[in-house]
DNA sequence: TAGATTGTTAATCGATTAACAATC
DNA sequence: TAGATTGTTAATCGATTAACAATC
């Protein structure tokens, strides 16, 4: 096993654990490829081959244990281990993140936030404070962190990204407009582009009109 | 033309938009599939098959030329007809959107904010007045919105959806749990749903360890 | 004209769906 | 046991890449 899973079915894992955890919390515990499928829109074949790219979670004749199933999912996505995150850019979008996000359900803890602005430095959002980024280097080095949340510009993400990388960081989600991907192999990257996301919303909205 | 394009093709449009615009930025002028493509890392061949669904927007012997190729997938992504947008859930999330997303170059724009809670109701956001959720027909039937965003949980996106596609709300950029996607055949749906994609991110730095 | 690079067709690759034997 | 449903192999479908003739 390890790194021949598609990006397709990585990508369909947490849905699957959305709508596994969603019967659970109706009391299901036992449901069909079938009829999972039917829920969510997708074909029972595809289900199937999903989860056995990990293992053969199901019998045959009865289907699959709801909430054994979850667990096993949340387990295969590395949930249920944290990895300490950092968050840099503390304006609109980075202070919604700190605030709405629940990090300890989805594999994270934030354990720092950072902006560059003198002025937010010293704020406390969500018990932690804001720190000034010329105290990155210092705080990454005592506390290693995993992964990185990068709600800054183009410009201070490229400066950022760099440094970081060299400070032993793995991941990132990103939701700034650089293209980190493939300036940096072996790390990961998450991309949270609104623009692109806003604009293909408007394509389908002026095209396909059946249907 | 229509609606033969593949959600692939879509979904790599507004990437090559960025890109063109940074390379206008830069002052360059004219670019081959084969430099473009070096800088996306993609294949040229994907590029210019991407591009040959719209139409030859190339020359043999030169290239393409980078202003004009821009326009032409802005205009294919239709971000030059705006089309009017509400948003409903004005706590950190929304508010973080109201204020960071420049709705205007990407297609939109944004006319109502909504929340239900009346502690929040008569607020100014970005020069509008965040509005009840009481007011959504009344507002709806007077200014048709095209699109409408939710930042709202699970069970209101549930029923304002129904509400607002009754309304003829024709779009939805998404950031609730609620997947919008099958119930309403003919709408159009863009999530984002931030969970998902953290757990992917999870899952990647717990796997694929090499490259 | 010669060189470069497109537009487009053909070949390959990967992902999804269908089918069915294994088995609970 | 009979019925149901999985795990898995085979068939189909779609997307990506390669190749090359057209043409600027």
């Amino acid at each position: 096993m390890g790194s021949t899973i598609s990006n397709s079915v990585i990508n369909r894992l947490p849905r699957y654990y959305r709508f596994l955890g969603e019967l659970k919390a109706a009391g299901i515990t036992r449901i069909s490829s079938r009829e999972l499928a039917e829920r969510m829109g997708i074909t029972a074949s595809q289900i199937r081959q999903d989860l056995n790219c990990f293992g053969g979670f199901g019998q045959q004749g009865y289907g699959y244990n709801i909430p054994m199933l979850q667990t096993e999912i949340g387990h295969i996505l590395g949930i249920d281990k944290l990895k300490s995150t950092i968050l840099i850019g503390m304006g609109n979008l980075g202070r919604a993140i700190t605030m709405h996000i629940n990090f300890e359900t989805k594999g994270f803890r934030l354990i720092g936030l950072f902006d560059s602005k003198e002025s937010l430095v010293g704020q406390v959002v969500k018990n932690m404070p804001i720190r000034s980024v010329e105290t990155l280097d210092e705080f990454c080095r005592e506390n290693r962190p995993e992964a990185a949340i990068l709600c800054i510009p183009k410009a201070a993400a490229e400066e950022i990204a760099e440094q970081l990388v060299n400070l032993g960081v793995k991941g990132f989600w990103n939701f700034s407009h650089y293209d980190l991907g493939f300036n940096y192999p072996g790390v990961k990257v998450e991309n949270m582009h609104f623009g692109d996301s806003l604009m293909t919303l408007s394509y389908r909205l002026d095209n396909d009109k059946i249907q």
